[in-house]
RNA sequence: CGGGGUGUAGCGCAGUCCGGUUAGCGCGCCUGCUUUGGGAGCAGGAGGUCCCAGGUUCGAAUCCUGGUACCCCGACCA
């Protein structure tokens, strides 16, 4: 029953097999009768809804505000941005009809031919276009400026492979759309958000994330540029956990969303659009989880304490019963979410095992014995290490274990980042390290031709260009051209 | 769309090569008793369109033809 991979680098072969066993397993999720979406669960959904919140809270501070378009998007929109099309054409699901009849052949539904839309109708990859074809409406001066807009939705892309979180045909996410009077304005916001994301995720997720800048290659269909967050699993892949476009003027002459500036004279906005999706439960996962299942940060764990009790009679049950409630009421006016398993079906050992595969970050446990001493056992997820703590006071104690959990499972998640991650100077070398896995820091020469050639070689691509990334000379690797500083490569999901 | 694999109980599988009693095993589920400090034990029980269609045969889960669904590896991508 149990999961068993001793060594998450070096089965990597087995990883995703590994992966998918246990976000079933973990009751996370599973698949649908449709191929490529994804049934998400109860405590899968709860930590969902437990980072929107906090994102959402995130955003708001930042002066967002919520709100929500259409599904569908009529054919031509989706065109008016050259370079836009170009990227999602292929992965479009398209809605060509609106009825269905009867078979005449009495073997059920067929579409109805007569019902044929005069214009195909496509569900939505991204909001942009739908959303921009709004803006035209609401901007007319700068006083209507920024425009900071934010949407909670489902998108569709059709994709030919899929895993669940990491990539489905159906996903949720959130997506940012913005309108600048200037284009310093909107390379800050740009900016702005992606460090939202990356507190995001390294305070409540506890997973740590490289900001970078896309290369041209990597760059999103209709931005100038796109900033992101990278992530390393544990198994050395790099995962794009968010990204956030400077998208220049070119969605505002697309759709002719013009203002009057300060001067009197008309000009197009700027424009920005960010988004992170379910993805995230992904990199969340993939980054903390262990040989007995999740691994959940304490400030995104639907469940935070499990309490345990251990009784061989009714009476013994009342007693613990009789300690317990107190501390439950104690911990929840904290603000800390507990729950405490006394029901009868389950064995302890059984709760044990299956609050570990779930991830529950700090479990109690409570029998006679303890009783007797006035101690109960404290055990915390991330090192599975139990000891034996005084019941006066148990509430600070957790409170303060849930703190240092968050914080050592990042330590941990950020130490083996950064274990894995290499400078290299020559292609051999490049080539045998990115076979092991891992960040790959090397010199680039800024070209996509060299990006390509790599990538057909060796499987990796160019992850980001640190926005931290410290000046150095170098020559490129394959090249042999200048480069001022070094980018990160690496194999990714 | 290329390469490989699998469809048998709710889940995981054996049986298929070489056709032959009533199709079997593990987990789970139901009932009862005993248990409860790391995924309980014993006893009893329920549960099947062997993916679909056609063919061969006295007889098909098993052989043949066609279809279909899903999984894995590539190409594509948050």
């Amino acid at each position: 029953m149990a999961i068993e991979i001793k060594d998450l680098t070096k089965r990597s072969v087995n990883y995703s097999q590994w992966y998918n066993d246990l976000v079933i397993k973990a009751d996370l999720a599973e698949q649908s009768a449709v191929r490529g979406c994804m049934v998400i669960k109860p405590y899968g959904y709860a930590i969902w809804e437990k980072m929107q919140r906090e994102l959402d809270n995130m955003f708001k501070e930042t002066g967002v505000q919520n709100a929500y378009f259409p599904l569908l998007i009529p054919k031509s929109f989706l065109s008016r941005e050259a370079e836009h099309v170009e990227g999602f054409a292929k992965e479009c699901a398209v809605v060509t009809h609106h009825r269905l009849m009867n078979a005449p052949d009495g073997s059920g539904v067929v579409v109805d031919p007569e019902a044929r839309l005069e214009e195909e109708l496509i569900i939505r990859p991204t909001s942009e276009t739908v959303i921009w074809n709004t803006y035209r409406n609401w901007i007319n001066s700068y006083r209507d400026l920024p425009l900071l807009i934010n949407q909670w939705a489902n998108v569709m892309r059709w994709e030919m492979r899929t895993r669940m979180f990491l990539r489905t045909a159906e996903f949720l996410w959130q997506e940012g759309h913005t309108a600048h009077a200037t284009k310093e304005e909107a390379q800050e916001e740009a900016i702005k958000m992606l460090n939202v994301y990356s507190d995001f995720a390294e305070k409540y997720m506890a997973v740590p994330v490289v900001k970078g800048v896309k290369s041209a290659n990597e760059r999103f269909a209709g931005a100038l540029e796109t900033y992101t967050i990278e992530a390393m699993m544990q198994d050395g892949k790099a995962l794009q956990s968010g990204t956030s476009h400077f998208l220049g003027q070119n969605f505002a002459k697309a759709f002719d969303v013009k203002f009057v500036n300060q001067e009197n004279k008309l000009d197009y906005v700027w424009a920005t659009s960010w988004g992170v999706s379910t993805r995230l439960m992904g990199a969340l996962i993939m980054t903390h989880s262990d040989d007995n299942g999740l691994v959940l940060p304490p400030k995104l764990a639907p469940i935070q304490v499990v309490i345990v009790p251990i009784y061989k009679n009714q009476e013994q049950l009342d007693e613990i019963n009789a300690k317990v409630y107190p501390i439950v009421e104690n911990l929840k006016a904290m603000g800390i979410s507990v729950k405490f398993d006394n029901a009868d079906n389950k064995r302890p050992g059984f709760k044990f095992a299956d609050y570990e595969l779930k991830g529950v970050p700090v479990r109690l446990v409570l029998g006679a014995r303890d009783i007797a001493n006035g101690t109960i056992e404290i055990m915390r997820r991330d090192t599975l290490e139990k000891s034996s703590a005084s019941l006066e006071g148990i509430e600070s104690t957790v409170k303060d274990l849930l703190d240092e959990i968050q914080a050592n499972i990042y330590k941990k998640a950020y130490d083996l980042r950064e274990s894995m991650t290499y400078k290299v100077d020559t292609y051999e070398e490049f080539k045998a390290q990115i076979e092991k896995g891992g960040f790959v820091l090397a010199h680039w020469d800024g070209t996509p031709e060299t990006e390509d050639r790599i990538k057909e070689e060796t499987k990796a691509t160019i992850r980001c260009i640190p926005l931290d990334a410290e000046p150095e000379e170098g020559v490129d690797m394959l090249t042999g051209k200048p480069s001022k500083c070094r980018v990160v490569f690496a194999r990714n999901y």
